[in-house]
DNA sequence: CAAGATTGAAAATTCAATCTTA
DNA sequence: TAAGATTGAATTTTCAATCTTG
């Protein structure tokens, strides 16, 4: 066998991890949606938008790093935040002190459906994944996907911080 | 604090792993579809496709089966097969011993295309996951998110296996 | 009638262009 | 001029209906 040019390969174990990481979170995706759906009548997506909302400061949040924390394009959250307008469960508000911004705002019905939907949502999770796994596994997971997820938040955490202008 | 309807929420650590999870997985996604765009003119998601044809016996699977594989509707895997057999990787067969079954087989073009690109995707796996991790982590990661997958993959694993008639 | 695949219509997402404000 | 958000056009994905074969 001449040497041909190196092609840097992984081993058989690294392949193993980064598709388990595929796989897993493709299979628990489409089953948590499809739950939800079913049970709930509403998305994953729009699910997670809400919880993102609920969670931040006055549960508002802009625009821009609500699309960021989602992992979808500006436009695309503009979109979703349009369905969410039209159902009653999140409001559009200006931001204060940077008129080129807009917060979404999580309202009281928003808060109320995510009461709802909730525990359906814990429950799928709690079954498809949390309940295969030990304590250590679950220590072991988020410390060895937080490692990877770090690097690649645009340097800094995934929160926009105190720092964040408005 | 009268006992209000107990909501199975989930523990700070269930919740962090779970997180890590998502999180981890969008974020590399994202920037190796990115790269592979940049680099290389191919979508991760017809990446993926010429992967699992270039692995199965043959190269070639049912439609069924790839969809199965790439995590896409039965429909949406139609239409990415379309645009792969235009650009030459791909070829549709007729499946021997099953008239309403069409196989999807990777051309000889096809596995040179998988041939080029690989090494970018690789190398991106590498830089973006692998890196950061120890043996021990890939191996904690692997049978961990193994013992989340597999529960959801229809009762067998993933591979069709031998027993797949056709 | 059920299984496998495809098609047309609808829904979701992205890209490029646009509009407003910093 | 750049940043933040939105819009129209194009792409991608899904759903329901259809067609063919078991």
């Amino acid at each position: 066998m001449t040497s041909a040019p190196t092609i840097p390969w992984l081993t058989e174990k690294e392949l193993a991890a980064w598709r388990a990481l595929l796989r897993s979170h493709g299979l628990v995706s489409n089953k948590l949606d499809e739950e939800l759906a079913a049970e709930a009548g509403i998305t994953l997506a729009d699910y997670e938008v809400l919880v993102f909302l609920s969670e931040a400061p006055e549960r508002r949040l802009r625009m821009s790093e609500l699309a960021n924390s989602v992992l979808l394009s500006r436009s695309g959250l503009t979109r979703r935040i349009d369905g969410l307008v039209q159902r009653g469960w999140v409001d559009r508000q200006p931001c204060p002190g940077d008129r080129r911004a807009v917060h979404a705002v999580l309202t009281d019905a928003g808060l109320e459906r995510l009461r709802e939907v909730a525990p359906i949502h814990l429950r799928g999770v709690r079954e498809h994944v949390i309940s295969h796994l030990t304590a250590e596994d679950l220590e072991a997971m988020a410390r060895i996907l937080t490692k990877i997820a770090d690097p690649l938040a645009g340097g800094r955490g995934d929160c926009p911080g105190p720092g964040t202008a408005c």
